[in-house]
DNA sequence: GCCAACGTTGGC
DNA sequence: GCCAACGTTGGC
């Protein structure tokens, strides 16, 4: 199996890489956007590697490392009319929405920031760089992932 | 808090 | 199936 890598945007307010760091493992839920659900749906497997991401916060920037523990399947809060990611047009029968769980791995002694990413020509095509990427759930390649991690060792 | 960029919705 | 209106994202 090849292991695959992954950014994962949270806003730390909503949930951080500490409240991660605490609870150990948790479903990522909330995804509504349909990019993000295919990759969810098709492509993060268990053992693909994450870059956890902090958005609308300063600074903004990779915090830590999480490791996706299971495979996707239905985001159940979408079926749940009390939670605030419920949606009408998901049902059990024919889930619209996925999520995977992820466990804690890491959190680095400094985020690698924004501003690092930016400046680093090895960090150039990542899809967080390009103008207006809203996506929360993005591939990244291995060099990336591991340009990241190495900055922090 | 602003606002540009984006995705989604819904009228036609 | 077009596209304007709307809501959301996310850097600043």
């Amino acid at each position: 199996m090849i292991k695959k890598y992954w950014l994962f945007k949270s806003e730390p307010e909503a949930f951080s890489i500490d409240d991660l760091a605490k609870k150990k493992k948790t479903f990522w839920d909330g995804v509504r956007n349909y990019q993000a659900r295919n990759f969810l749906r098709d492509e993060i497997k268990s053992g693909d590697q994450v870059l956890f991401y902090h958005s609308n916060t300063e600074p903004t920037g990779v915090y830590g490392i999480c490791e996706v523990v299971k495979d996707g399947y239905p985001d159940h809060t979408a079926f749940d009319p009390d939670s605030h990611h419920f949606d009408p047009k998901s049902n059990p029968q024919n889930p619209a929405w996925f999520m995977v769980d992820i466990k804690f791995v890491k959190k680095f002694p400094k985020p690698v920031t924004l501003d690092e990413i930016k400046s680093n020509p090895k960090l150039q095509n990542m899809k967080l760089l390009q103008r207006g990427s809203r996506l929360s759930i993005q591939p990244v390649t291995k060099e990336e992932f591991n340009v990241i991690v190495t900055s922090r060792k």
